[in-house]
Parts: structure tokens; C-alpha cells; sequence
DNA sequence: CCGATTTTGTTCTCACGTTCACAAACTCCT
DNA sequence: AGGAGTTTGTGAACGTGAGAACAAAATCGG
């Protein structure tokens, strides 16, 4: 059942620098999609079975693995064990990444509290506020702490990744600061274009553009009856009466 | 100040079917920008401006409002007011969208709480779960309320967009009964593949998986002797001691 | 009214990402 | 052992997106 693991003389001459973004963008995916079979009790998979866990085209999921070098057997599949290892190996979550949230709001809270954190290779050092109100309350098994402790805690734990959830207006401020206490990856929350030197890298979720993005899609399925609804070219003086779209995940 | 309008007898001969992807993607962003400059008491700002708001190039940007029409005015800039109504109705957000949010954990409340969502043209009008505890609980100013009465609401709302906040295992459950009572349109937060049938629309946000991107770049950047320190082909009996990883924001 | 200046809208080119299609490599059955 | 059947890995074709560059169109100063 266990294929010949293939460790050829030649070796696969690893991809030597640059995995496509859009195939690092999926790789979670296939490391998800391969927890869960092998959940399931399941040790060898397809590229099509993969593909259709993960919700991808087969073709896609082969190239994509084939970046990482040459870990199927041909005729069998992949052992799912096998790859799952090398894709976690790949992503680094392998090892323990140490993360801050700053901002505990509702959001903060929320991700605070999911319990899912620890068994996936990331480990919630510290939780930060500047608020003093919130300063001491306890989230979960953690308290919150000062922001100014900030450099500290990023110096004592070597923390790499920072979440902000802090409302939109001290988010740029709050950013500036992690990176100047050595953060070099952020995910941003809040919904506002983050400017950072190179060599820091953000991701930003952002629910409002999600919707938008989605109404934008819903409008086109409801026929072109709703466009023509909507007049093209209002009368400038009803403009300020728009309701106020944009904007985001703040306070 | 203000520019001529530019209302040329031969219309810009609005781009007919099909706005790329990417560019609606930008579009929730230019929007926001806009909203900034626009409370800023600006009136007018070019495609610099924007861009630099917006956090890309301007070339780029130029090219994403060519799509909506000729709204600019060559050798001034953009009306601010003005574009940011052409965009917020491209979008879709001069219309108000009714949406259900179902599974009211740590993150159901967080979404529910967020007050900045009836002024972006999204309203929420039922918070629903299935755990009976939960009915009744009231969060905000709304009230949970049984899943099963999902349906009615659906129908007496016209609700076209649901978001799913449950954990990975009802998730797809749920997103079938969505989709049964007329949802078009999901937006999900549970870490699982969903499967929907032609015409309905998903969009995932998904925590774990912006992490583990971030955590790969943020592994490349500590120079490459972090990955030797890592073996490329670990012994197999040492697999299933492996931190598990993969998986999301489940319970 | 005209030329200088600004800034848009668009064309062209290149890079990136997706999909197809098939040879290579492996297993299984006779 | 050999042929039939599977499935990977990858080369090639295609489509989408990004960025540079420039002509067209507008303003402004004289």
C-alpha cells in the first residue's frame, strides 16, 4: 500500500529560489485538505482526489506540487503523510512562530479566544492594548497587556508576525511600531493601506471588501433591470445624501 | 474648482459585459480612498493622488476606472464626489444589501457587533444558530434566533448574501440550506472547502491560511539556514509526531 | 487665440498563472 | 517477463494582469 518513496540519485534539484505566489497562496490548502484525509485514516491520494479536497483543478495542484520537488510516484499518488510533511516543511510551520494581537476589541477578542491556534504552528505570546481599561482583563487563559511593552515581548519571545486589530485611525502608528521592535510580517485588520519599508511583509482582511466584492457580483446576477434603475449620471446636488460606503473594520 | 463634467454627446459607451477580477477586486479599495479624501474636504485629486491613497500604481489605477467609463478630466484629475458614486454603483452599495449571519461564536459576535456595517450599505437583519443555548441571547441590539427560521426570513427579507461563522463541521450544511432557501451570495469564515452549485457565489476568509503565507515568506527572509536546519527527507517513523497542522477557525 | 503644461485614457509589451495534453514511470495481472 | 492500465511531472498554448509609454484632451497664462 506505502508506494516506493522514489529518493532517486539525481535529486529533484529543488526549485532553487521563487515558488509562484499564487501556488504559496494555495499550499494551506493542500496542507488542510491533507490533514483531513489523513484524519480519515486515509494514506495515499491521487492528484485528483487532492484536487477535489482542496476544490482545485488537478492539473493546477500537480504543477503547484511540482515546485516543491518530485514527491508523488507515478501510477500510485502521493503518500498523504509524506506530503504533508514537505508542504508544512515548506510553509514553516514546522516550527513555532511566535504572533502578538494588538487591539482587543471585538476582534481581538475573537481571535484571542480561538482555541485553533496552537496545534497550527503559531503560539499567541502576548495580547496588547493601549487602552488602560482593558489593560489587566483577562481573555481567555491570557491578560491583556500594555502596548508599551511591546519591544520587550517582541525582543524576550522573538516574535516575527503581529495581528492588528485596532480600529482604522491608530493602525498606521501601531504598525510603524511593530516594525520598529523587529516585526517584519503583519496582518492587517484594519481597513487601511499600511505603508512599510521593504523587507516587511502585510496581508490585510478586510470584511467590507469581501461583501462589496460579493455585492458587486450579486448585482450583475439580478439582470441588468437593477442597473438601469440606478441612474448614471445623477444630479450632482443629491451626492451628499449617498450613504457613506467605504471604510471598514474600525471602532 | 470643480471640473467640467465632461458629458460628451457620444457616451463613453460603458464597458459592455465584464469588468476584470482583479480590477473589482481594487475597487472596494478606491472607494475607501475616495471616502477619505472626500471627508477630508477634497474635491478634486488625480490618479496619483488615488493611487498613493489607495497603496498601488497609478497606471494600474487609470486602467481599473477606464473600465467603469471616462470619469476623469485630462489635465485635472477625478471629481471626487462624482467617482466615488460611479464606483459605490458599480459596486452595488447605493443599494442597501440585507444579509444573515449564522454561527454566533466568538466570531459571529465580533461581526455583529461591528457598528460599521449599516452605513456601508449592508444590513444585517437576522443573527442565527442552531444551539438552542445560544436563541435568545441578545448581542448588540439584535436578538439570536433559531436556525430554522432561516427560510422565512429569507424569503420575507429578500436576503441575498450570507456569512457562515460556524465551525469547519456544519459548515457545509450550512451553506446547503443557504443556498436552498436563495442565497446567492456567501462569505465564509469556516476552514473548509464548500461546494455550491452554478450561480451561487463564495468568497472565504480564512486566518490560518494568511498566517501560514506569512510565515513562508517570513521563513525565506531568516536566510536559508533556517530551511537546513529543517531535513529534507525526515526518517518516516517520526511523521506522526508532527505538530498538526493545516485546518482553521473551527470551534 | 496659441503654446506650454498637466493629466487622463489607451495601446503595446512582458510577466504571470492556468489549462491541456502527453511522455515517463510505476503497478498489477496474466 | 511483458503488456495493460494508472498517474505523475512537465512542456506548450492560452488567457489574464501589470506596467511603460504616449497620444489626446483639458486648463492656464500671456
Amino acid at each position: 500500500m506505502t508506494p516506493a518513496r522514489s529518493r532517486r540519485p539525481g535529486a529533484p534539484t529543488r526549485t532553487e529560489r521563487g515558488i509562484p505566489e499564487a501556488t504559496v497562496a494555495r499550499l494551506p490548502v493542500y496542507l488542510r485538505a491533507l490533514t483531513a484525509l489523513s484524519d480519515s485514516g486515509i494514506a495515499t491520494a491521487s492528484s485528483e482526489d487532492l484536487a477535489t479536497a482542496a476544490g482545485v483543478n488537478s492539473a493546477k495542484l500537480r504543477k503547484d506540487l511540482s515546485y516543491l520537488g518530485s514527491y508523488g510516484t507515478r501510477g500510485v499518488g502521493y503518500d498523504v503523510e509524506y506530503l504533508r510533511y514537505q508542504i508544512a516543511r515548506e510553509i514553516g510551520v514546522t516550527q513555532d512562530w511566535s504572533v502578538v494581537i494588538v487591539g482587543i476589541g471585538n476582534l481581538g477578542h475573537a481571535l484571542a479566544n480561538y482555541s485553533g491556534f496552537g496545534t497550527r504552528g503559531f503560539r499567541i505570546v502576548a495580547l496588547l492594548d493601549a487602552d488602560p481599561e482593558l489593560v489587566g482583563d483577562s481573555v481567555g487563559d491570557m491578560v491583556v497587556r500594555d502596548f508599551a511593552e511591546l519591544e520587550d515581548i517582541v525582543a524576550s519571545d522573538g516574535v516575527a508576525i503581529g495581528v492588528i486589530t485596532t480600529p482604522a485611525g491608530p493602525a498606521q502608528e501601531v504598525c510603524d511600531r511593530l516594525v520598529k521592535a523587529g516585526v517584519t510580517s503583519i496582518l492587517n485588520f484594519a481597513p487601511v493601506v499600511l505603508s512599510v519599508p521593504d523587507g516587511v511583509d502585510v496581508r490585510k482582511v478586510d470584511l467590507s471588501i469581501e461583501l462589496q466584492i460579493l455585492a458587486y457580483h450579486e448585482q450583475r446576477k439580478s439582470g441588468e433591470a437593477a442597473l438601469a434603475e440606478v441612474p448614471e449620471l445623477p444630479a450632482m446636488n443629491g451626492l451628499t445624501d449617498l450613504p457613506s460606503v467605504g471604510g471598514g473594520f474600525g471602532a
